[in-house]
DNA sequence: CTAGAGTCTAGACCCAGGTCCAGAGTCAAG
DNA sequence: CTTGACTCTGGACCTGGGTCTAGACTCTAG
């Protein structure tokens, strides 16, 4: 252990190989060591690190999120990852909220149609084409 | 009225231009009647058409979606335009259970944070470290 | 008539987050 | 040694919903 292929990273992170290489294109990953055949060498320093991308990735932050919250990893500043964690939290409600809206508009106007009939006693067809909608 | 240019009625429906002429690139609206200019030529119709699409994406439809929906508009398919609206609010739904899920598990490691101290204290830091995350 | 505003087209570019490709070189098992 | 699996690179391509550009043409107010 401790001395394996990008393939093998890879799968032991469950993302694509491309996916790897992506990362360290974008400063997501430390440029890997390499053979002398030019094939990259990794750790279990970097599949680590490739898991902790994995799991931030899940819990919503952006790759731009995850390159902050591992160089305040680095740092150990604790703080500033409450901060960041904070930050995208509020950005969840958020999306939330915006999401509650719409549903419940869209909610209200299915409530309201009878589901068969003209067209005009449609109120979803109404709501498209009506002047006022909120 | 009932005769205006792709600017008076980009102005009137609230969209830009380019964004009318991407939309009759893509099916969403009518090829314009022209000019012997070539310039397009736009009466009501093409007004509430546009309107209609700005409203659906208020609320939440993809331009794919709305171009189902226009044309369930012109069939007068009551039936289908809300099965069609079932299936996003559905959508809808799905998309805010699973940003719940994520705000919750962000929300429990916001607040088990001290905000300082050592990086190991940190449970933010630990759930993207460690090997268990749901 | 002229200046400035409006419009035309095809096609490039933007965002994020990858995914796929060709062509060449390398590694491991048998 | 051979064969098949693996890896390398740079760059193109994808999704959705537009946005912008260049260069040419047209329309309208004064």
């Amino acid at each position: 252990m401790s001395n394996f292929s990008i393939g093998k990273l890879a799968e032991s992170a469950g993302v694509a190989i491309d996916t790897v290489r992506y990362y360290e294109r974008n400063g997501l990953l430390q440029p890997a060591g390499r053979l002398a055949s030019g094939y990259r060498r990794y750790g279990e320093a970097e599949l680590r690190r490739l898991r902790f991308i994995r799991r931030a990735k899940a819990l919503g932050f952006s790759l731009e999120d995850i390159r902050t919250l591992l160089e305040l990893s680095a740092e150990r500043s604790v703080a500033k990852v409450k901060r960041v964690a904070q930050l995208k939290l509020a950005d969840i409600e958020a999306r939330i909220a915006e999401l509650e809206r719409v549903g419940a508009g869209l909610r209200k106007l299915i409530a309201a149609c009878p589901g068969h009939g003209r067209a005009e006693a449609c109120p979803i067809l109404n709501a498209l084409t009506d002047e006022e909608l909120h």
